[in-house]
DNA sequence: GTTAGCACTCACGAGTGCGGAGTGCCAGTG
DNA sequence: CACTGGCACTCCGCACTCGTGAGTGCTAAC
């Protein structure tokens, strides 16, 4: 009875907050919030609260803040995700169904999210780790220069522009455009190094150059570069907090142009529950401290593909992010899966 | 004399304000730079810039700041463009070498460019209608689905999944594969169009409709997406006037977010003179109108490829980046020669 | 044409005072 | 024992004042 409302109370300073972006005090609380009690036992229920680290004062005398761990018993505990409006999800539906290619799909996605959250949103491409070779062409772009383009079952095409040192010669390339697409067609990602190994044996000496950086250029394509792309956007949504913004929003910009960054903040997300939430120190980020990012799998069929999610100041509409990450994520991976 | 003189007075005023950002009055300009007169003296000179518009005081008795009028005569008349040091050449040159493909060239030379300027960079992919066609590719991904795959003479690869009614039959699109690959093979982008007038006509009745519709992604992947891509960095370097950025960020970072403002910023540059300025009010996109961009053709050989350029506040160190867009862009076109 | 002097303007910062929102504590009440 | 009303206290934010100084325009002299 006690520890209940205690929570509301908690639940109605985080909501005060997030809608104010201001301090919230005992009395204004107990007017906007039909609290049954009186301001003096929201003080009460305040102290204790501010004890136990859950909010907390900018200054004496000030009202109260909800901290990183304020925001983590709301999100854990108390906020009921709030189910989008079916005009909502139609809108998104015949959005993302208008795209004409996995590129597409991707920019479609991001701006999507960005739109409906007002926050920053990030979205990764599909991991190749699980996707498997399609296709793969080597095509001569000069004397010494040729370029490798692999397309996975999804439809994502990777490419990379292969430098020589010496001529290339065309029937050699044919040949071994021939037998890489024999052995590596149809197979896993996982696979292809062990593959790759016994590749090179069937080619004579005089070839082996040329056979040997191609081979190297695709495992390299296939492990480095995993995983390696995210695209951003609605980056303007993190100028639109005046001060009210933690710090500057400098190192936020920052850190978000750095693929290796965004990777960290979608990569680590939990795989048991659909959607992630990372609050203020919570992330793995140091730039990041300050604000708070919501991620969810999505996938096509069971299998997981990638993540995506917003990013915003702690002080966010975590229901509703919530809410607009889950449902993306669940049509972003039904387009995938149609198409 | 006395002409001579107002311009140097102006040239100080500009150069002042960019280094310090604050309004500059007559005694501090003496003091700074070696002018043989009196503050009294610039005073009778301030006044008359100011009558003909090139300066202006933000209020009454405050020092004065240029307006885009004095930025433009300063760049037309003033500054001489300081070479980069060779070391940064250097730099440039290694950092641009290392580059795999085009997109890694392409990304890696926008964060060069935000990295050298301290600015926000923008690089144009190289444009698609003075491309020919190197290679194009069709691969069924499922029954219904295929993706087109197109490769340019300079490396950039475009991609395009189709959707099909009916089931694709693989033999029906070997066929098209080999004719069409013969057909566009080494044609320029430009004359696919009229190619692509006579090319249905070669096949039986049946297989129209698959080449019908493959017919009209080409033709809309080399004349709708001409030109489309612009990739973009440094957007932090905008956080960096605290209030001292002309009004908020937020449009500005609003409008970097389209394709098309990016282009319409990058695209419009003149031919005739290797860099170009567009100085505040001068830009064709309201919401830049407190921000100067400078861009610059790059080219590989003779032929024009596409632009490059920075975003900034109009009070921007122009020599500093016309010097480094200009160096970057003459890097660019000759890495994208070499490979 | 240039300079020195002078009166004038006005943004800015420091200092002051006050109101109000908010708190903590305590004593009283069902 | 939980809740409430009352009270003293803190301290932020705002408005106001006022002195200072940088900067200007004008005029008269060189």
């Amino acid at each position: 009875m006690l520890e209940d409302r205690r929570l509301a109370v908690l639940r109605a300073i985080v909501e005060d907050y997030v809608a104010t972006h201001e301090p919230v005090g005992s009395k204004a609380l107990v007017e906007r919030h039909n609290l049954g009690v009186s301001p003096a036992t929201i003080r009460n229920d305040m102290a204790a609260l501010e004890d136990e680290g859950y909010i907390a004062q900018p200054h004496t005398s000030a009202g109260r803040v909800p901290t990183d761990l304020g925001y983590r018993l709301f999100v854990d505990r108390l906020s009921g995700v709030k189910p989008l409006s079916s005009p909502e999800r139609r809108a998104i539906q015949e959005f993302l169904d208008s795209s004409v290619d996995l590129d597409d799909v991707m920019v479609r996605t991001v701006r999507l999210l960005a739109q409906i959250t007002r926050q920053v949103a990030l979205v990764q491409y599909p991991t190749l780790s699980r996707s498997s070779v399609r296709h793969i062409e080597l095509i001569a772009l000069s004397t010494t220069r040729l370029i490798m383009v692999l397309i996975t079952d999804n439809g994502r095409v990777e490419q990379r522009t292969i430098e020589c040192a010496a001529p290339i010669s065309e029937i050699a390339l044919g040949d071994i455009r021939a037998r890489l697409l024999v052995a590596v067609s149809g197979q896993s990602f996982l696979s292809i190094p062990e593959i790759l190994l016994t590749f090179s044996g069937q080619f004579p000496a005089e070839m082996q150059p040329l056979v040997t950086i191609i081979q190297a250029t695709l495992l390299d394509a296939v492990t480095e570069r995993i995983d390696e792309r995210v695209v951003l956007g609605g980056t303007a949504h993190l100028a639109r907090y005046g001060d009210a913004f933690p710090l500057s929003i400098q190192p936020v910009l920052e850190a978000l142009e750095e693929q290796v960054v965004l990777l960290r903040l979608l990569g680590e997300s939990s795989t048991n529950t659909s959607v992630t939430v990372r609050i203020g120190h919570e992330n793995p980020v140091e730039a990041m401290e300050s604000t708070s990012v919501v991620t969810a799998r999505y996938g096509i069929g069971d299998s997981t593909v990638a993540s995506l999610g917003v990013v915003g100041p702690t002080h966010m509409d975590y229901a509703g992010n919530i809410a607009a990450v889950q449902a993306v994520a669940q049509y972003v991976g039904r387009i995938l899966g149609e198409q």
